[in-house]
DNA sequence: TCTGGGGTCCTAGGACCC
DNA sequence: TCTGGGGTCCTAGGACCC
């Protein structure tokens, strides 16, 4: 087999990633936080989504309930902080406007994570480290925050090789896999556990550790075929990607996205539907907001609702529904109304809830904005014979009690949804009288 | 009694990512 | 007392069809 690396069709990835980045992000506007532990906590203070190094030192983990954090705190003067994620996407934002002046080819990964596509600007640097350390300097002097560059002949290999620039200080923050030798990539390699790889989770790293394959040299070494037989394609592909074969493509538009969740635990628990449908209203909003914004329409809304799973002496009850709309939606009320519905369903009295939350499903794409609002308001009969006998059941039943599902003309999607789901209560008769008192 | 073969669609669950 | 919130993809198996 030909060295990839060699070919004429190589590509060159870079992986640009924000240290520590919510908390580097507040010691922007707060420098005081510099070179102290600080942590930043999940909605409701319940979890550490970040850490500083300081803490990581601590043995601090990811997703860390602070409850569990507190004597640890205050033993080394942790600073805890509420997160702020209108912040934290403003310093994302502008981050990626300092790195599309690097290429022409940026894909936004996550927050605080870009690839970057580097074919053709070879000529443009001494080397690619060399424009590593020109993207890091600049981020820091204009942005303000810190990050590290991995450089690699795939993103898989990009993505090794940011690890390798976070962990190892003598890469001085970047790290070029492709103009390694061979033999320093071998040792880099086959000191890596495993489970570093992007790709390979927890579950996937005990089973190739109980295969033998404890360091990524040995992944890379081991039969793909093999491999494919033993845990599926998708490891196969990363088992390529760590030979420099590049099978994951930069992906420089978002795709729009399939599903939309908004979902929130509560501070305290809830107990009555009314407070139920109050959140539930909330999310629903959120998300239609994000569904408008990608010019989408949803086929279907799910709701769920959960008790708390850690509190072993309450009851437990967790259920979900999916409510079919009659046409597809983004209007936000016939949303919420479809969600209540739902909610009607599973709500059962008595227990205490602590989360919930909706999920729109079968989304695809309006045209334009015209189209949406024709779908949603159109001249649809269905529509509004919807919104009347939803009306007329909220006065006999009060709010909550809506029926959808018996106006209008379903879609395909929605009557194959039914068949399969028989449990599905259709007609507002078999409505369970779902209110508290 | 014996009881085909090929295909699609859908779902639930599991795995992964940040 | 207090335990995050999003997403994606793959697979196995069942339903259904001819």
């Amino acid at each position: 087999m030909p060295d990839p690396e060699l070919s004429a069709t190589t590509r060159l990835f870079a992986l640009v990633d924000v240290n520590n980045c919510y908390v580097s992000c507040e010691r922007v506007f707060n420098p005081s936080l510099e070179g102290k532990p600080v942590v930043i906590l999940s909605n409701n203070d319940g979890c550490a989504v970040a850490r500083s190094a300081e803490v990581k030192t601590l043995g601090v983990k990811m997703g860390e309930p602070w409850f569990k954090l507190k004597d640890l705190a205050k033993q080394h003067g942790i600073i805890a902080l509420s997160s702020n994620y209108a912040l934290y996407g403003d310093m994302s934002n502008r981050i990626m406007t300092v790195l599309r002046d690097f290429s022409p080819d940026v894909e936004v990964y996550s927050i605080d994570e870009s690839f970057l596509g580097l074919n053709g600007l070879g000529s443009l640097w001494d080397s690619p480290t060399a424009m590593g350390q020109s993207i890091r300097q600049r981020i820091r002097q204009w942005v303000g925050v810190p990050v590290c560059v991995g450089i690699g002949n795939s993103k898989t290999l990009a993505k090794l090789a940011n690890h390798i620039a976070k962990k190892r200080p003598d890469f001085d923050s970047v790290c070029d896999l492709s103009s390694m030798t061979r033999q320093d990539r071998d040792a880099l390699f086959s000191t890596i556990d495993v489970g570093e790889v992007w790709g390979i989770g927890r579950r996937l790293s005990e089973h190739l550790r109980a295969s033998g394959i404890d360091t990524v040299a040995q992944l890379r070494d081991a039969s793909p075929a093999w491999l494919r037989s033993r845990f599926g394609v998708v490891i196969e592909r990363t088992v390529n990607e760590l030979n420099g074969l590049s099978c994951l493509a930069l992906e420089d538009v978002a795709p729009a996205k399939k599903q939309i969740i908004a979902s929130r635990s509560f501070g305290q628990p809830v107990l009555t539907i009314d407070e139920l449908g109050e959140s539930v209203s909330n999310y629903m909003t959120r998300a239609a907001e994000k569904l408008r914004r990608q010019n989408g329409v949803c086929e279907a809304i799910q709701v769920f609702v959960q008790t708390n799973p850690f509190k072993a002496s309450d009851r437990q009850y967790s259920n979900g529904v999916v409510v079919p709309l009659p046409n597809a939606s983004c209007d936000t009320r016939l949303l919420i109304r479809a969600a209540l519905f739902g909610l009607a369903q599973i709500y059962r009295p008595g227990y205490y809830y602590k989360k919930a939350g909706v999920i729109l499903q079968g989304i695809s794409g309006a045209s334009g904005q015209q189209q949406s609002l024709f779908t949603t308001y159109g001249d649809g009969a269905a529509s509004e014979a919807m919104m009347r006998t939803l009306d007329t059941l909220n006065q006999r039943f009060g709010k909550g009690a809506v029926s959808i599902a018996s106006a209008g003309t379903r879609n395909d999607w929605a009557m194959k949804r039914e068949r399969k789901t028989p449990d599905y209560t259709t007609s507002w008769d078999e409505l369970p009288v779902a209110r508290a008192n």
